[in-house]
DNA sequence: GTTGTAATGTTGTCTGATAACCCGATATAT
DNA sequence: ATATATCGGGTTATCAGACAACATTACAAC
C-alpha cells in the first residue's frame, strides 16, 4: 500500500502523522468543534494505512482532548471550553530550558504565596509546619530532600484554595526539583539546607501572619537564593 | 475471554482501564525510571484482552508522557525530568473553575508584561502595533472579536522570550476567551471594545516605553477590567 | 400516535499474520 | 586475538478481516 506522507517527518510513526495532521485541521478552525470526523473505514482507505493505525491516531486526539469518541456514531470535535491545557514540551532540559522555566515559576510561586497566606485554613498551616519539621532531618538532597521541598511548595499551593496553582505549581516545581537534585550545588550540603529551612521559615511566618506581600517577597527572596545555590542567573523585573 | 478489571469502573473502556493502571504503578514508583514495561503479549496474557486493547493502552501512557516505546526492544519508564508538563483538567467551566483560572491568569500576564517591556524586539512591538489596529474593525465579539483579543496577549507573550509563557499565556487566555464570548457583557458593546482598546493601548505603551513596573501595572487594570465587564469577581493579593 | 423491531452504519475488540527493528551470539576474516 | 559480518530470536509496528456492542433511523404493528 502506498501512503501519503512523503512531506511529512519520516521518524515519525504513522499514528502521530495523522494525528498531528488533524489536530492541525481542529486548531487553524477548519475544523469545529462539534464536527464529525471521517469514519475509520473512509480514513483508513484515504490515507491508505490500515484501521489500527487509524484508531491509535484518533486516540491519541482523544488523549490530548481535541476529539471525543461515541461507540456506534463516530468521533467529534470538542468545544474549545472543555479542551485540556497542557504544554507540550519535547524539549530537553539545558540550561537554557531550565531558566526559562524557572522564570515561569517564580510569579506563579509569588502569587501562590500570597494567596495561601490570605486563604489559608488552620488545617493548612499545620501540614506546612510539619513539612517544615521534616526538613532537619533531610541528610542528602535525593530522594529526601526533594521530596520534602516539593511537599513544602505543594502544600502552600494547596493553602491557595484553587486547584489550578496545585496542578502547575506541583508540575513544574517537581520538574525542576529533580534536575537540581542532579545539578547539585557549590558548596557544602548543610550550607544548603540550613539556607533553604531558614527561608522556608520566613516564607512560613509570613503567611501564619497572613501577610501576603510580605509572602510574596519571602517567596521571591527563596527562589533567588535556590536559583543561586546551583549556579543559576533568572531575570526577574522589578 | 474473562477479564479482570471487574473491580474498576465500567464505563471507562479497556484501554484506560489499563492505562491507568500502570499509570498509577508508575507514579506510585512501583515502576521507576527506566523500567521496561512487560512486552504486549504478556499484557494481553495476563490481562485477558487482545494485543490491540494493549497496544492502544501503552499508546496511551505514550502520550501522557509517562513511557517510550523502542520498536523490537519494548517500553519503558521514561524519566520525571522528561515528562510532559499538563494539566488534567475534566471539570466543567462553571463560573468557580472559571474565577480559579482567571485567578491563575493574572500573575501571568502580568509578569509576561514585565518581561515583555524589557526584552521586546521591534518586530515584535510592530506586531503589537498592528495587533491593536487590528480591534477598531471589531464589529462583534464574535470570531474576530476574540481572536483580536488574543492574539494581543500572544504577542506579548512571545516578547518575553521565553516560550513557555507564550504557551501557558495562549493555552490560558484562549480558554478564558471563549468563554468570554459567550458568558458576555453587560453593557454596550462599544464600551467594550473602547475600554478594551484605551486598556490595551496603556499596556502598549508601557511595553514601548520598556517600562516594566507600568506594563505589570497596565495588564492588572486590563485584566481587572475585563472581569468586572463580564460581572467577575476574582480576587488580587496586592 | 406510540411502540416494537429490523436494518444499517460506526466504534470497540478479537485473532492471526507479516514487516521492521534491535540485540546478542556465532561465525568469519584480517 | 580482534574486529567485522551474518544470523536468529524476541519485540514492536502494521496489516487484514472478522465479530461484538452500540446508536440511529425507518418501518411495521398495534
Amino acid at each position: 500500500m502506498n501512503n501519503d506522507f512523503e512531506h511529512l517527518a519520516r521518524t515519525e510513526h504513522l499514528p502521530t502523522r495523522i494525528a498531528t495532521q488533524f489536530a492541525k485541521r481542529i486548531y487553524d478552525g477548519v475544523l469545529k468543534p462539534g464536527d464529525k470526523l471521517p469514519t475509520e473505514h473512509e480514513m483508513s482507505k484515504t490515507f491508505g494505512v490500515s484501521r489500527t493505525v487509524v484508531r491509535e491516531a484518533i486516540a491519541q486526539l482523544r488523549n490530548e482532548g481535541l476529539v471525543e469518541t461515541r461507540q456506534g456514531v463516530g468521533a467529534f470535535v470538542v468545544e474549545r471550553t472543555s479542551r485540556q491545557i497542557r504544554l507540550e514540551d519535547g524539549k530537553k532540559m539545558d540550561r537554557h530550558a531550565f531558566t526559562d522555566l524557572y522564570q515561569l515559576r517564580v510569579p506563579l510561586e509569588m502569587e501562590a504565596a500570597a494567596l495561601a497566606a490570605v486563604n489559608h485554613t488552620d488545617a493548612q498551616m499545620e501540614a506546612l509546619d510539619a513539612a517544615m519539621a521534616r526538613m532537619p532531618g533531610v541528610k542528602d538532597w535525593g530522594e529526601s530532600g526533594v521530596t520534602a521541598d516539593l511537599d513544602f511548595h505543594r502544600i502552600i499551593a494547596e493553602a491557595t484554595g484553587n486547584d489550578y496553582f496545585v496542578q502547575f505549581v506541583v508540575a513544574i516545581s517537581e520538574r525542576i526539583s529533580h534536575v537540581i537534585a542532579i545539578a547539585r550545588a557549590e558548596g557544602p550540603l548543610e550550607d544548603v539546607i540550613s539556607k533553604t529551612i531558614s527561608e522556608h521559615g520566613d516564607i512560613c511566618e509570613a503567611i501564619r501572619n497572613r501577610d501576603a506581600a510580605g509572602a510574596r517577597a519571602a517567596m521571591l527572596r527563596h527562589l533567588q537564593g535556590s536559583a543561586q545555590r546551583v549556579g543559576l542567573e533568572f531575570e526577574f523585573v522589578e
